[in-house]
DNA sequence: ATACGGGACAAACCTAGGTATAGCTCGTCC
DNA sequence: GGACGAGCTATACCTAGGTTTGTCCCGTAT
């Protein structure tokens, strides 16, 4: 855990969302920039997948607007390397001449809308609208998963045999019958863990272990 | 709860899985019947849309395949109206004439896949696969999910009051002061809830709280 | 060689969780 | 009007959870 000196700021200060832009219309870029600006959104625009790849990855809510047609690597492709490359900012595609196949792929792959030129104003504003919200959510669960995870992993072996056995319901008897040590161990790392997590509640230490994915998912019911 | 009196049997019996067809070309229904049923998948067949509704929603997980254009209701209208009817069965779409606008609909309201006529054998059987695959394990998650849901509606008010309180990390005296109530009567109250929902422990508790939506969703974790 | 962290345990002690038994008030259903 | 269930509490008692202090073993990094 790093402190700040700072004076506390609730979040990101530049918590202003972004809308890039790939498109190798140049006048369709300035169309589309005009518009975003038009209702406050800021806005980074490219001329072909390879320099939006060069430009860093946001820190800030964002979404892409691609061509789907684009000279060297298609918007389709790119959208396949950004996810390869573990970068899930939301996607809407515009297309001039697209067809169904290519739709249906851009879809099951996550796309958040598929635009076919002549594109209504409104139109790609509510899509921009819906992807920012997107991923403003998927941000802040992405901020509390990865800082929960980093706290896991200061965890010792041990611990972390402990910590999924009593998440996962037993007492700390059975806890230490299970991994053949004495029950005052299991309460010591017990401590431990609930310290290393911050957890502050053994109902916190629950929902944390649920958000690691660690074990059941589904509540362990019986009819 | 109902204790069964036939030998243990894991699960319905008739995990048999049908593939319900919607398209008012016999000729295309005969084809799709053959093929599904060529490789073991129990078929029902339908003209239009009104004849599946009339029938009975299944018990087993299902698809639908339907053709885009119906007489009368269309494939699309009929996915509106089966998600108002909250029937959540998995669409797979088959159109000769579709277009990309109708496409971004059928695929943003959960549509599993959309195809194009000539139709290739795999293709569809592929996309069946993986839409029966989603309702069964939609089916399990929803069967595990009403089952607590029934039990949470057999608790009084105030044992509610307590469940929220307590899966959300509070001791018990807390919940006793936050209530204006002795801590004993907490303590009794948690006892008859740990009861009626079958939870074997806390975690287990907290897990069905999570199941039900109440409260939190996402761990609490202060930086 | 020594310092350090992980792992394991014990005694003592305290707090929190949980049950059983019993008793009270209120409102409602028949 | 009496039975019933929800809601609330008390006493008494027991189990589970958790901290502190201190001890020991082991491997490894310096």
């Amino acid at each position: 855990m790093i402190e700040r000196a700072e004076p506390s700021r609730p979040q990101e200060d530049g918590d202003q969302p972004i809308v890039f832009i790939v498109d190798d219309d140049a006048s369709m870029r300035r169309a589309l920039t005009n518009l975003f600006e038009s209702v406050g959104l800021k806005v980074e625009a490219f001329g072909s997948a390879p320099q939006l790849l060069q430009a860093k990855p946001p820190e800030v809510p964002s979404c892409l607007v691609l061509d789907i047609r684009l000279p060297g690597v298609s918007g389709l492709d790119l959208q396949t390397d950004l996810a390869k490359a573990n970068i899930h900012t939301p996607i809407i595609f515009i297309t001039g001449h697209g067809d169904i196949p290519m739709t249906v792929r851009a879809m099951k792959s996550g796309a958040i809308d598929f635009l076919t030129k002549p594109v209504r104003d409104q139109d790609i504003l509510d899509a921009v609208q819906a992807a920012i919200e997107r991923d403003r959510k998927r941000r802040d669960l992405n901020r509390t998963v990865s800082t929960v995870r980093s706290r896991f992993e200061s965890l010792s072996p041990r611990e972390r045999d402990v910590l999924s056995l009593v998440t996962s319901g037993l007492m700390n008897k059975q806890v230490a019958a299970q991994l053949g040590l004495a029950e005052i161990t299991v309460k010591i790392y017990r401590g431990q863990i609930m310290r290393k997590m911050g957890a502050k509640s053994l109902a916190d230490l629950v929902r944390m272990s649920e958000a690691l994915g660690i074990r059941p998912g589904k509540p362990n019911v019986q009819t």
